[in-house]
DNA sequence: CTTTGTCTTTGCGCTGGCGCAAATAGATTT
DNA sequence: AAATCTATTTGCGCCAGCGCAAAGACAAAG
């Protein structure tokens, strides 16, 4: 791997975490590469692994019953993810399924030894429950969105939402490489639906759209729709 | 209070600890009684207190700026909640409203002194974070629901989600008591569609009706309506 | 038994958003 | 440069679900 020890710092949960737990950690884990669109793990799976992404980028997704996906969270480099079977213990099932939206590498650790360590590391827990708290809060935000608010909004709230996540600025604004189709999982509408509503916010010089590209000229515009104040 | 510490260990966290730590816990907190209706915290306060509900029935809601609201969750006794406050801080800010469904009391304990705590008893971050992994498999399936299914099929989920957490069983079936208005905003619709829906189900023999009475008469055709077998 | 308040039902009209299908536009390969 | 593949746009029709408003049902209080 192309990574020292040290790096795993920048993973929130290890950032007081001593030389040697480091090293630890990293003889109970394996690096995976994937290549874009490949899976690291099903829905359903034992979670025998805990996850950090080195690069690259990974979503993590459900489906229902008839093949719907719906898009929770993209994870990032240094992102710890899928660490519920450090708590649950590695025969626990995955919820999510996770799969990559580049190619890209990530350390897989063992569940049942994140877990054993936690009994005596108190910041590891700690670290790790932080990370949780954060994720609930987001998601349940996200629930009411979905609940209460309309597409325009829902949509707006996703593009933002990118933007502070993976926004490359460029001259004239801030640009996304996300397809419409993976807006449309992101915000819980259909990718017709997303293509009309920005087709109007081009118009409007809002943003500008491409091919699997969204550039955003005005991203305060962007809040006010969020809120809900315009129309 | 009407409990002893040792009832204490019928809360999933705590169902390991010494003698000692439940008296010093109930040492750190004070009991609260709040009547129908009222609130016991609102989303935006600081998160000074973890609660336990020792009695009645709670909910935890959010609401958006126009004031909609959206159930996330409901309490029963015994059930640890707001627990954000023993790993954030005591400073950070609930990010949800609680409020009684009926008559409650519960026990509130000092974010400050959980967070200590936790530092030494590893039983204790283990068992909380087992209760926020739960927690979250459950938003974000409720989350998936509302993005892919039809308001039927989230209206028989929410009943039958209802059924294995409050129901009565009685002898033509099993019964709940929650307002058609409590039933849409747990399943992110209207009262007017919670109305029209199950009317239609009570005609075909699933449901029996009254004023904030469910009785179930057919799980398993609710359950099939849920699976989106059904139509 | 009547009144008052709350919860529920239902008729009605409306519209936001869905989704097919066909056209168009980029990107990639040969 | 042509062919192929994939992403996007847009016309069109449709309907699930919303929400007002008025009526009905039930419960509790006087």
């Amino acid at each position: 791997m192309d990574f020292s020890p040290k790096d795993l710092r920048q993973v929130i949960v290890f950032k007081d975490a001593t030389d040697d737990d480091l090293e630890q950690v990293l003889s109970h884990s394996i690096t995976r590469s994937i290549e874009e669109g490949e899976f690291l793990f099903f829905q359903g799976d034992p979670a025998t692994y805990a996850y950090v992404l080195t690069s690259g980028q990974v979503k993590l997704l459900q489906t229902n019953p008839s093949g719907q996906q719906v898009n929770l969270r993209t994870i990032y480099p240094w992102e710890m993810f899928a660490a519920l079977g450090s708590v649950r213990g590695p025969s626990a099932a995955y919820p999510v399924t996770a799969q990559a939206l580049e190619n890209s590498t990530a350390l897989a650790m063992k569940s049942l030894f994140l877990k054993e360590m936690m009994q005596t590391r108190p910041y590891l827990a700690a670290g790790l429950m932080q990370l949780m708290t954060s994720y609930i809060q987001e998601i349940q935000s996200r629930y009411r969105e979905l609940a209460t608010e309309r597409v325009e909004q829902r949509i707006a709230r996703a593009l933002l939402r990118l933007t502070s996540q993976s926004g490359q600025k460029v001259d004239k604004g801030i640009e996304l490489s996300f397809s419409r189709q993976d807006v449309a999982e992101m915000s819980g509408t259909t990718l017709y639906t997303v293509s009309r509503v920005m087709a109007e916010w081009e118009r409007q010089g809002l943003v500008q759209l491409g091919r699997e590209q969204i550039r955003i000229i005005n991203p305060h515009g962007l809040v006010k729709i969020a809120e809900g104040l315009e129309k």
